[in-house]
DNA sequence: CTTTAATTTTATCCTTTGGTAAAATATATC
DNA sequence: GATATATTTTACCAAAGGATAAAATTAAAG
């Protein structure tokens, strides 16, 4: 689960050592792997600020220095996390392919969308506190990385509209809308179980909920 | 600005104190707004627990210990901060009305939500981090309040489907999808700026978004 | 102008928090 | 099973953060 390859994020400065000592011994990946999920825990409730090793090293069953002994420091730890995350988050969009129809492509993203927020609500709530905060650490990253797929597919909606397979619609826009409504379901997850008494992890609401969303923003823009 | 009536968070022991003392003098209203506008901006980055004192001080321009002369702890400066947020977000969806035609007050609902997010969007993000963090404080008002507001509106919005003016939608859905969009350009600014360099406060921009959102959600629900 | 009440400042306290040092323990290798 | 290496624990520190006390200043009322 602890990808990351090639993100124009700063590369953890213990990871993957090729030289000398011997990495990934059993016990370092599970306490990695660990730490990890326990720090998405926390930082998806508290934001980076407001989450403190304490809380992680708690959750994830260890003493604070032993912690520290795996990732270095608070900052080194988030990095980690969100580059987890963003490998997640990005992978759908990129699948995104103009040879087939829109009907069938936009169908097929917004399925990963939100399949991707029943899988990782917490991760999809960690990324929603770094941009909502003002993507501090992420800027970066919008500004180039995320920058240059989405101008990228923004294109490849454009063509479908000018081939008529597509009704008129601004293809950020569209980009926009379909995270928001997939993205809500994990991120605004309280709310929703306040409302609805239902998370995602229902299987019969998750399906209701990928089924409308689909109905009416397809009715939208298909034309 | 500072509304707040008969809302279901406990109200400031201090505040309009009827009783003895004069309140409300000019600076003490100045004061407090300038504390509260500083507050709501510090939140809505760091959340609760990441925000300090200090900062929201500083931007209130005034000491920590005279921060502290107005509102006597964090918490409770917390609580008056999403007091006024809730009243201003709540207030749209609670004017649907059933009489009208679905067209006229979806179509007015989404331009409601559209502006709130283009007039205050910090408060949004406030709000976002609170509901994101699992809404610990806003939990109780979700759980009554808000639930029954959506509960009636639910209503009103099945009406318009057995009339035969609306599609066979989903009302909670229908109210989820169009916070998600309408909220996320506050929310997620940053990533929009990062995309498209632009914001809503760009009137051309926020008239395009606003046209865009209707245009697509109410082909997508409209018969 | 005095007197009283409201506001602001200064100094300080205690707790939390990110992080370190070094000793102790466990694990692996020969 | 001895030695080296990896892991964990214990003890601690300096800075930050929420909050209070009390003195100093400013504004309001008579």
């Amino acid at each position: 689960m602890t990808l990351n390859q090639g993100f124009p994020l700063p590369a953890e400065p213990d990871a993957d050592r090729a030289g000398g000592k011997r990495r990934d011994s059993r016990i370092q990946v599970r306490n990695r792997e660990k730490i990890l999920d326990a720090a998405t825990e926390i930082f998806s409730m508290y934001g980076y600020r407001g989450a403190t090793l304490d809380q992680i090293a708690e959750k994830a069953a260890m003493s604070k220095p032993n912690l520290l002994y795996y990732f270095s420091s608070k900052q080194e730890l988030y990095l980690a996390v969100l580059r987890d995350i963003l490998e997640i988050w990005l992978q759908p969009l990129k699948e995104l392919d103009e040879r087939e129809s829109p009907e069938r492509e936009i169908s097929a993203y917004i399925d990963q969308k939100i399949r991707f927020s029943q899988l990782y609500p917490t991760a999809s709530r960690v990324f929603a506190n770094e941009i909502v905060a003002g993507a501090p650490i992420l800027k970066p990253v919008l500004d180039s990385y995320l920058r240059d797929i989405v101008k990228k597919k923004a294109r490849v909606i454009r063509k479908w509209v000018k081939r008529g397979e597509l009704a008129d619609v601004d293809p950020y826009h569209l980009i926009m809308m379909i995270w928001a409504v997939t993205q809500h379901y994990a991120d605004f997850a309280v709310q929703i179980d306040s409302l609805l008494g239902k998370s995602l992890d229902d299987e019969k609401f998750y399906n209701q909920t990928r089924k409308h969303i689909k109905r009416i923003l397809m009715r939208g823009i298909l034309k």
